[in-house]
DNA sequence: CCCCATAATGCTCATTACGAGCAAAAGGGA
DNA sequence: TCCCTTTTGCTCGTAATGAGCATTATGGGG
């Protein structure tokens, strides 16, 4: 194996994800440059048995934060993250393995404690949200730039090839949008150099040229934060995890708001209804929520125990509602 | 960060995958004490500037072979690896953290040099593979003790939670069976002391009432090996990674033969076709396959240029063949 | 040389899922 | 009371899915 005092650590990044209404948080911690930061932490060997209690324990120190839901994202071990990272960590020649884990949370209420915040994820990722439909962004800016980096190329194959990811990941000319591809279309950013992250790193020759295409994140942690959404809008579709981010009573409507938020377009209330009915993953309390405006909206609550023995777990998306 | 000579070195598992004929099989390589392992092999950082490089060159270096598609499954660190592995590795008191790879292969014809040898994985989990309908050893043997196993737990909550994990693990009692959850599967076995992995970790009182359901392996390279599998079979279907297991040339039989070795499942054959006739994936080339005993074949060829701008990327494996 | 087993290929059909819209019910406020 | 809002219930056409029957093209045996 590796000889001992190799110049070798290991971090773990905590995506914290949240729902507030409408608008989908993540936990970060601001840098004293006045950028952002993923919470991150060291990961030591002796004290923990395993990278996830060690992840809760410092969650739980620093942030005075209990985690729920927890899942392995990526391990992120690239060479030249240490660059960046040297500044956050204030190690200089260690090469920084860091294991980035996807956590949920419910408890959006109170305000987290040791300088950490909460901030929409969309800040970061602005061409996601498709809630008010297609975001300007992308046939304003993205497209078009992207468009003529594609045609830089110098080889017709290259440029042939970039043109194909541009078509498929940002859904150009009529092809459909995926709403899971988020680590695709910021990495298809990064390498035509349209993000600050790149000019940062060195990757485009002129960095003044760079838009601000979303706010930027320390080191690689806005690809870290995309992994994370990537996964979570996959998941939602086959693991009944939406409810790790739910109350324990709440209406229809407000589910259907969080799983808006988390994929970032609109369903249809009642076929959206229709395919959760199907699951048995919720049931009536008989309870009234009258403070929403309207017709007084029932208070569910989600049933454990329906997740033996379904045939389908996860909760349908169904289709978009295309009048908004 | 951490002190240097933190006793943390960084390892990389390859799960290597290939389908021969209608048998998926995974390079293993033999132990000394008669066991076998999956290829594993250091990660130094100095050599290495990302994890699938150095992954590609050890691999061409020891096992002379050259990976195609490459994936980051999960890295596992837990504590309590290093025995079984101190006795592979030499390396007595370090932490050792692995960081599994998923491979694919279609080149199966030249035989692994370096001591590896291809072993089918139904050997390491036979009750994975349904396509002679359900195997016997679910019922024989996994879902009576498993049963017993859940009714020793003491408090009644802990006793239903095992007996929900079993139904919905192995479709005991009506729930049907879902193909992906190899890993749950594994896991459910291990925690109830009936994989000889358990019994070798000291997780059970007594090792030798444990029955031998499928063929071990060291470390917790079963569990990597069932990880590789989950993930696998569950992105067949929405990336079309399957074409990276076959040749230039295939006849359809053929391609539907893979991805039953995979999925474990027979398919309905004209079904199949109507799907993948959808996706656009394949195109006739013209030529015929006359070896296959009745009316010729066409072969097909996969079409690489269908991936851009597809509203549905990947493969449906439609409904299995109740009639097999 | 014909018949038959074997496999590929072509087509139909019932059932279910999906996207979309209309209508009624139940509150609150002017 | 009327109106606005939101929940809830229902319908309908289209597409996808599971399943089966029929036809076509080979090689091999009587």
């Amino acid at each position: 194996m590796l000889p001992a005092g190799q110049p070798l650590s290991v971090g773990l990044n905590a995506v914290i994800l949240a729902v507030d209404g409408e608008t989908p948080q993540v936990l970060i911690v601001p840098q004293a440059g006045g950028g952002v930061a993923l919470p991150f932490g060291p990961f030591d060997p002796a004290r923990h048995r395993t990278f996830e209690i060690g992840l809760r324990r410092w969650v739980a120190e620093q942030a005075h934060f209990q985690l729920g839901y927890v899942e392995q994202l990526y391990t992120f071990g690239d060479r030249g993250r240490e660059a960046p990272l040297a500044a956050m960590t204030g190690s200089e020649d260690a090469r920084i393995i860091s294991i980035g884990y996807l956590a949920l949370t419910a408890d959006i209420a109170t305000p987290p404690e040791g300088g950490g915040r909460w901030r929409s994820w969309y800040d970061f990722f602005p061409w996601e949200d498709w809630r008010g439909g297609r975001p300007d962004i992308i046939d304003a800016e993205i497209v078009p730039r992207l468009s003529s980096w594609a045609d830089e190329a110098g080889v017709p194959g290259r440029r042939a090839s970039r043109h194909d990811r541009l078509k498929s990941s940002f859904g150009a000319g009529g092809a459909g949008w995926n709403e899971e591809r988020v680590l695709d279309r910021y990495e298809l950013l990064y390498e035509a150099g349209l993000v600050a992250e790149a000019a940062r790193d060195g990757q485009i020759e002129d960095p003044s040229a760079c838009p601000a295409l979303g706010l930027s994140m320390a080191s690689d942690h806005r690809r870290i934060l995309a992994t994370a959404i990537s996964r979570l809008r996959g998941k939602i579709k086959y693991r009944p995890v939406v409810f790790e981010l739910m109350p324990d009573l709440f209406t229809l409507s407000a589910l259907q708001q969080v799983i808006e938020a988390i994929t970032g377009y609109r369903l249809h209330k009642q076929n959206f209804r229709r395919a959760l009915d199907r699951t048995g993953f919720v049931e009536g309390t008989g309870r009234l929520e009258t403070r929403t405006g309207g017709r007084p909206a029932e208070l569910f609550r989600y049933r454990r125990e329906a997740l033996a023995g379904l045939p389908s777990l996860g909760l349908a998306t169904p289709r978009r509602d295309s009048r908004s």
